[in-house]
DNA sequence: TGTTAGCACTCATCGAGACAGAGTGCTAAC
DNA sequence: GTTAGCACTCTGTCTCGATGAGTGCTAACA
C-alpha cells in the first residue's frame, strides 16, 4: 500500500475517483481531459491510466469501457488524496438544527440520530447503542407482574433504560421490593455493570451471615436481572436509500442488501470492529470477511461519555461514496451524540 | 358481488385461482383440464373462462396468455369458495412450539410473534402493539436524570413498559419522587389511560385546597407524562420475503415495497382499520385507498386481553396468497397472543 | 525522452427481424 | 351442449448488424 505515485498519476487517479463518484460510470481518458484541465492529451492520460491499472488502482469492466477505481484505488484516494475539510460554523449550525432531542429517551435519540444522519448524507444510517455491559449503574426498579413474574427496570447513567421480565421468583410485597431496590440503588450506583456483576458474585459467595433475608434476596434478584447480555440495540434508517444506488439496481443485489440490513448480525459485527478505534473509520467492501456487504463501504465513528459507555454510528453505502461529505457528517454526529450522553449523565 | 355462478363456473374459477396461487402465472384452459379432472375439454373450459372474464372475475394480460384472477375473482374465491380448515391438534402443537416467550417483555414478545408468524407463513409479518391509550394503568415510577430532567417509567396491566423523558421539572428529592409515585400508584391503578387523563384533568381543575404541594406536583407530573400519545409500536419482520415474490421482482416494485414497509405510516393506517372487527380480516390490494400497497393483500386479526387493550397482527404479501394456509396461522397467533396478555395481566 | 495524432480493434448496447410456443376464439361437426 | 380443428395473436428469445465509446499501438513530433 506504500506504493509511490508521482504527482501526475495522483492527480489523474484523484480525477478518476471523483468523476466516478459522481457519475457511477467507468470514466474514459477523454472525459478526464475535458473535465479537469490538465494540459495533457487523452493519449497521455491513457498511458498513465494503463500504468495505474497495472498497479491495481484501476480496472476496466471490458476493453472498450473506461476505467473504474478498484478498492485499492479507493483506499489510496482516501488515505493519500482525500481532503476532508472541517465543517464551517454555518454548516455545523445547519446540521445541529436538524437534531431535536428535547424530551427523548435513549432509544428515541438513537433512532433519531440515525434518521437525521441518513437524511443528511443520503445513505443508510446505522446506530448501535452503547452495550448494556459497558453502561454504568444508576438505578434499578422492580414491578410485580402476575404471580411469580417480575419486571426489572434498569436505568444506566446515560439514561438508557432496559427492562426485562424474570420468572419464577418468590412472591414479594411491594414494600419488600421497594426495600430491595433501595438497598441495591444504594450499593451499586456508579459502578459499571461489569463491576456490579463481580461485586454481586463475590457477595453471593461469601454468604455473610449478617445479611438478612431481604439482602440476600436482593442480591439474587439483581444477579438474575443483570445476568445475560441484553440484545444489541441497533437502528437502521433509510434502508431504501440503498436501493437508489446504481450499484445495487438489480433485483438480486437488492435482495442481498435488504437481507443483510434486515438480519443485523453482520452489521453488529462490523460496528463492533470499529468500536475500538478513535475518530472516523472507513471500511471498504471486501476488506472485511463479510461477503454480504460486497460493494459496500462503511463510514463509522464511535461515541461515548466520559464514563466510557461506547456506541458506534455511521452510514453504509456503495464503495463509490462522496467521502469528503460523508465523513464530516459522521464525525460531527458522533461528537454531538457524545455530548448529549455527557449531558444525560449530568 | 352477489353475482350467481353455476357450479361449473365456480369449480373452474376455484381451479384457476388455486393454480395461479401456486404458479404465479396466467393459467390456460389446457392446464386446467390437465391438473383437475373435470370431464371437460379445453374448449369448454375456454367458454366458461370467457364468461368469467366478461363478469370481471378473470382477465388476460394479453390475447395469447392464460387468464389471471382479478381482485374481484380473489374476493369471490375467498368469500364463497375458500374452505379454511381448522388446525389439527398436532399442527397447533407444532405452531405453539415455535413460540418461546419465557422471560420476555412486551416489546420482545411482539417482535418475536412477528418473526415466528413470518417464518411460518413465509410472508412478511406485521404486529402492532396495543396502543398506549388503550392500556390500563398499573404502575408509574420516576427516575432522576440530570438537573431538571426526569425519566418516567409507566407500566401497563399487560406489562407494556413505556418510558419517556420530561424536561423542565422542578428538582425533587428521591424521597419526594417516591412519595409522588406511591400516591399516583395508589390513586390510578386499574384505570384506563383514558380515565386517568380525565381524572387528572378534573382534579387539576378543581385545585382543591386540601391538596398538599406534593400531590399537586404529582398530578402535574403525571399529566405531562401521560399527555401525548406515545408513537405506535409496530414491528415488521421478514421484509425480504416480500422481495422473493415474483409479483415484486422488478427493481421499481422492490423499491416501492421496501419504502412502504419502511415508513410504517401506511401500515399503521391499514392495521388500524382492521382493529375494530372480530376475527381474521382480509384486505385485498386497492380495496384500500393506499396506492403504495397495490398488488398486496393483508391478512390480519386483532388480539386483546379481557380489559380490552387491543393490538393487531397479520401478514402482508401478494394478492396471490395461499389464504387457506395463512388464515389459520394468523388466527391462531392472534388467539395465542391474547392468551399471553391475559396471563400477563394475572 | 516524453507527448501526441491517427488508426485499427474490441466490446457492450440497441433495434429490427425471424421464429417458436402458448393460448385464444371461432366454426363446424358430433 | 360439447368438442375437434384451425387460424390468429401475442410474447419471449435469438440473432444479426449497426453504432459508438474507448482503448492500445505505432509513428511522428518537440
Amino acid at each position: 500500500m506504500a506504493e509511490e505515485l508521482n504527482e501526475r498519476s495522483q492527480n489523474i487517479l484523484e480525477a478518476i475517483v471523483e468523476d466516478y463518484i459522481s457519475s457511477a460510470e467507468p470514466v474514459g481518458s477523454r472525459a478526464i481531459t475535458k473535465r479537469h484541465s490538465f494540459n495533457l492529451s487523452p493519449a497521455s492520460v491513457r498511458n498513465v491510466m494503463s500504468d495505474l491499472e497495472e498497479m491495481g488502482f484501476l480496472c476496466s469492466p471490458h476493453t472498450s469501457a473506461g476505467r473504474v477505481p478498484t478498492e485499492k484505488g479507493f483506499h489510496y484516494y482516501i488515505d493519500s488524496l482525500l481532503q476532508v475539510r472541517d465543517l464551517s460554523k454555518e454548516e455545523e449550525t445547519r446540521l445541529r438544527q436538524n437534531y431535536r432531542f428535547q424530551g427523548m429517551k435513549m432509544e428515541d435519540i438513537m433512532q433519531e440520530v440515525g434518521r437525521v444522519m441518513s437524511g443528511l448524507s443520503n445513505y443508510t444510517g446505522l446506530v448501535m447503542a452503547p452495550k448494556f455491559a459497558s453502561t454504568v449503574f444508576r438505578q434499578i426498579e422492580f414491578v410485580r407482574l402476575s404471580h411469580g413474574r417480575l419486571l426489572v427496570i434498569y436505568v444506566s447513567e446515560t439514561g438508557l433504560v432496559q427492562n426485562k421480565v424474570i420468572e419464577g421468583v418468590p412472591d414479594l410485597s411491594s414494600h419488600e421490593l421497594e426495600q430491595i431496590s433501595n438497598y441495591l440503588n444504594h450499593e451499586l450506583t456508579g459502578l459499571s455493570i461489569q463491576d456490579v456483576r463481580e461485586k454481586i458474585a463475590r457477595e453471593l459467595q461469601t454468604e455473610r451471615s449478617n445479611y438478612d433475608r431481604l439482602q440476600k434476596q436482593a442480591l439474587s434478584l439483581s444477579s438474575t436481572a443483570l445476568q445475560d447480555e441484553a440484545g444489541d440495540l441497533i437502528f437502521v434508517s433509510g434502508t431504501s436509500l440503498m436501493l437508489e444506488q446504481p450499484e445495487f439496481s438489480t433485483p438480486d443485489q437488492m435482495k442481498r442488501i435488504i437481507k443483510t440490513l434486515e438480519s443485523k448480525s453482520t452489521l453488529i459485527e462490523l460496528l463492533d470492529q470499529s468500536q475500538t478505534a478513535q475518530g472516523v473509520q472507513i471500511f471498504i467492501g471486501s476488506q472485511s470477511q463479510h461477503v454480504e456487504i460486497e460493494g459496500c463501504s462503511l463510514v463509522t465513528s464511535s461515541f461515548s461519555n466520559k464514563k466510557g459507555a461506547i456506541g458506534t454510528l455511521g452510514v453504509i453505502g456503495p464503495v463509490r461514496m462522496p467521502y469528503s461529505e460523508v465523513i464530516p457528517i459522521v464525525d460531527f454526529t458522533a461528537q454531538l451524540v457524545s455530548r448529549i450522553l455527557e449531558r444525560e449523565a449530568e
